[in-house]
DNA sequence: GACCCGTGGCC
DNA sequence: TGGCCAAGGGT
């Protein structure tokens, strides 16, 4: 897109060339990327880019074989019911990017032929595609010049050109020199191989015994030009501390009917887990354990579950882990006195149901997954 | 800019 | 164990 651009320096010039050849022989070989010469299927190179949005390439490489088996092109996804694509997403995380991705399926279908838009700026107007993926599909499955820019070569620029302005802060400074290095020409290659470089050599620091990790400068093709290593490149880039992560607690209560169904719900489209089926429960609060209170005054539905039927709280609780808080679960089993109004999933068919992580391992701890 | 939005792996 | 991180997007 618009932004400065640096001054283009002869030292530019020789690390995108060195980055270019480097990758000709380096490159990693990756399902979603034709080889040489091979055809682009910008509807592989589209999903693997959404998949890979904060994904390891591990995770992604089986769902990768996964959605392209089921939906081997845009029109087989855009012809699934969202659900479908729900329950395929689950265990992957940020639901948001499941529901957008059926949503720029349908979109690419209906209003522009089944056939990927082929510019930036088109891109951009898809849903679930930002400034990144649109750039990323423009440069790789198209072509264009972009200027591709995703955490792994914002770490490697911001060391190229020993930046230490803080994070984010620092992106339209980073911006302005990946500008400068792209190539008018293979600036998918240029901006793949910058990747590969941030993932196996320009790794993020970790602390290790004490110490920071430091990258693998001798085999990195930016050797001859970084300005980074004048100081200590494993301290770039500079990020923000972030903001701490408070514990939540809630409750979740596992239903299950006469005939063997475990009552659910799904969830609004808006906020977590939109689109996803949950256990019916309490909303989850800041603060205290929910069980030293009266957990599920906030949700009078399912406590009308508990009545009629004998309830038990099993002992122990589900933690886990989202991105900006912890979740303690407490689990109530019961044999409700009916399970009208609510979504019915018989227990055996649990496993392929559209539920997050966190509703599995109450299932679990209720004893009603292997997983 | 700040905050919301999942998950698994690593040390 | 806990904190950090991964091919970000939406609001």
């Amino acid at each position: 897109m618009t932004g400065k651009s640096a001054k283009i320096t002869q030292r530019h010039l020789d690390a995108a060339s060195a980055v270019l050849n480097w990758y000709d022989s380096h490159r990693r070989h990756l399902p979603w990327r034709a080889g040489p010469g091979q055809p682009v299927d910008p509807y592989r190179v589209w999903l693997s880019e959404v998949m890979l949005q904060q994904t390891t390439v591990a995770t992604v490489r089986s769902a990768f074989a996964e959605f392209t088996r089921r939906w081997p092109g845009v029109a087989d996804l855009a012809a699934a019911s969202r659900d479908e694509v729900m329950e395929q997403w689950a265990g992957l995380g940020y639901y948001a990017r499941a529901r957008n991705l059926h949503a720029c399926a349908v979109a690419v279908v209906n209003d522009h032929g089944g056939v990927f838009p082929d510019t930036e700026d088109e891109l951009r107007k898809l849903p679930g595609v930002g400034a990144y993926t649109a750039a990323a599909v423009a440069a790789i499955a198209f072509g264009r010049r972009a200027v591709v820019m995703d955490g792994n070569i914002e770490r490697v620029a911001a060391r190229w050109q020993a930046i230490t302005t803080l994070l984010p802060a620092a992106k339209p400074e980073i911006h302005a020199e990946v500008d400068a290095l792209t190539p008018d020409h293979r600036a998918g290659d240029f901006a793949q191989a910058m990747m590969d470089i941030g993932a196996t050599i320009c790794t993020p620091a970790r602390k290790s015994k004490g110490r920071l990790s430091q990258p693998d400068c001798d085999a990195c093709p930016l050797f001859e030009t970084c300005m980074g290593r004048q100081g200590d490149p494993a301290l770039l880039p500079m990020k923000k501390p972030k903001t701490p992560r408070p514990d939540r607690f809630g409750v979740a209560v596992v239903a299950e009917d006469e005939a063997g169904n475990i009552l659910l719900e799904r969830r609004g489209d808006k906020g977590m887990l939109g689109g996803m089926l949950v256990f019916p429960g309490s909303n989850w609060a800041d603060g205290t354990p929910a069980q030293s209170r009266y957990p599920l005054e906030d949700n009078q539905a399912a406590k009308r579950l508990l009545e009629g039927g004998e309830a038990v709280t099993l002992n122990g609780n589900v933690e886990h882990i989202f991105s900006h808080f912890r979740v303690i679960l407490t689990v109530i089993r019961v044999k409700p006195a009916s399970g009208e109004g609510w979504l019915k999933v018989p227990k055996n068919e649990l496993s392929g149901a559209a539920l997050p992580t966190v509703m599995r391992k109450v299932a679990r701890l209720a004893g009603l997954e292997a997983w």
